[in-house]
DNA sequence: GTTAATCATAGACATGGTTTATGACTCCTA
DNA sequence: TAGGAGTCATAAACCATGTCTATGATTAAC
């Protein structure tokens, strides 16, 4: 490998473009002498002479004209370069990849989101949805830079950002209206029919080991996929769903949902932001993160 | 204007390439902290952190993976350079552009031509006729490399390597063959018809003056366009040709010419190589020039 | 727990690039 | 035709940059 410094390139570029060593060396922040004498070691190092010296500048000659297109190239791709570093440098261009459940992007997310877009038109935002499992796996291969699941999660190649804390709660409809001033026992809450959301949710087995915990079991008369659908079931009377109280606010302001009191605490859950321990956030993904903590 | 040391993108090259600052180190004869250094100093150039550092080696963030797409083609053109001038360097490939008459291509160059093309099969040969003032002009323009031209040439901007002397004679054929014993004045000459090379011609000229110089006008029955025609009408007796006597050897040991001898000398006429003062000559042409002189 | 990799850091060092000063040359202009 | 202003080249002093040595921190593997 003959491994010429590829700063020369860089000189002999400037000094073939302009046609002068005098002016190479302007643009370089560099005297000619110094200009000069790159010159004059890369023709050395490739054995062949570049350039015809004349009183009025310098010229390409055969190898220098054929050596220019080459180089011209590699110039061109490096200030593509440059320049695309800087865009993202200044969050003019990027991809911002978060992982993370449908409602959490929906209900949690959206208005961040919405704020990072307007803020940074030029970084393409891609949700990618999974299961806290999944996220982790995708963290890992480098095809998300975050992901937004609910804590706890260990894993020592994570670090973990906490976010907001949110309450799960019993919500039901007007057709058990009866139930609003009452607060309820594990016992009592159990005659009625109850939905949960799909098995391998974090949510619902938390809630499930609670139940157990106090020497009851939670089984679902109702099972669904999504938490819209928790939602509007329990608007048609269908049932007592297990919902985010955040994610179910409209509801419970509107009056066409009511949280069930329990007497027993359901512990808060906590979002929080995962990303990969040893590798550095984008630029997209640092500027997001502190838009939200 | 960023200017980033282009040296500093030959590192991250390999760097990335390997995944490791131990290897591209190695790779460059340089230190494991010279490369880690250089990386740092690129990465806060650029305002982004390139590698995520772990204890296997580096691995590319999503900025450093999208240089790496740039960078790559740099330094793929780069090395295509390097190669390429390698070649031109070791005469493996190149141009060789001359610029002459076609008789002088003919019957003087093409044995150092064939030569040329058996060592340096790589070489594309090109040759260019012309006159010699079209030639000067090729020159200057970097048409071609050098011009192979008969002298004297008074140009301050040419560069002028002596060839081989030819000498120029009359020829005739067995219909003249009284002339063979007899040494001729130029008036005796002149009762003959003459066949002379088209106008413009240096030897034309030359002749002409000469004939001047001794009170005789010496205008030509026939002109012709080639050598070989003047060879070829002298042997069919259409006439007494001026040609270069080295060009006729052949028809002048066959017998089917033969020279005719003056009472004046006419001077010889020195073949000479041109090229430009101020150019320097491609390996190619330099390579060639070395093969004659 | 030990070993052997990795990269990072700090400071000493020296190579190599830069500068200054000057010279040779060419072109243009008065 | 001389003078001036531009070009690039050269040489030597300088110094700053990049390099190395030595060491540390960390991680992975055995």
């Amino acid at each position: 490998m003959s491994m010429i410094n590829y700063e020369l390139y860089k000189v002999f570029y400037l000094a073939a473009k302009t046609g002068s060593l005098t002016q190479a060396a302007r643009l370089l922040y560099l005297t000619q002498p110094s200009v000069s004498h790159a010159i004059k070691q890369l023709e050395s190092s490739l054995g062949a002479t570049l350039f015809a010296r004349n009183a009025k500048g310098v010229e390409l000659t055969q190898e220098g004209a054929i050596l220019y297109a080459y180089i011209e190239q590699a110039h061109t791709f490096i200030t593509l370069a440059e320049d695309k570093m800087a865009e993202l440098s200044n969050l003019e261009s990027g991809e911002l990849r978060i992982g993370g459940s449908d409602s959490l992007f929906k209900h949690y997310l959206l208005a961040y989101l919405e704020a990072y877009r307007l803020a940074h038109p030029g970084i393409a935002i891609r949700l990618i949805h999974g299961t806290t499992p999944e996220l982790i796996a995708s963290l890992k291969e480098g095809a998300i830079d975050l992901g937004v699941v609910r804590l706890p999660i260990s894993d020592t190649q994570l670090e973990i950002n906490r976010g907001i804390e949110l309450q799960d709660c019993f919500v039901a409809g007007s057709q058990f209206s009866e139930l609003k001033d009452q607060t309820l026992s594990m016992e009592q809450l159990l005659r009625y029919p109850i939905i949960l959301f799909s098995r391998n949710s974090r949510a619902r087995s938390a809630i499930t080991d609670l139940f157990r915990e106090h020497g009851h079991e939670l089984t679902p008369q109702i099972e669904v996929g999504s938490v819209d659908l928790l939602l509007e079931f329990a608007r048609k009377g269908l049932g007592i769903s297990f919902v985010t109280r955040e994610f179910a606010a409209r509801h419970l302001e509107d009056g066409t949902l009511f949280a069930i009191k329990l007497d027993v605490k359901v512990p808060p859950s906590q979002v929080g932001f995962m990303t990969l321990r040893n590798m550095p956030l984008s630029k997209a993904a640092q500027q997001f993160l502190s838009m939200i903590g």
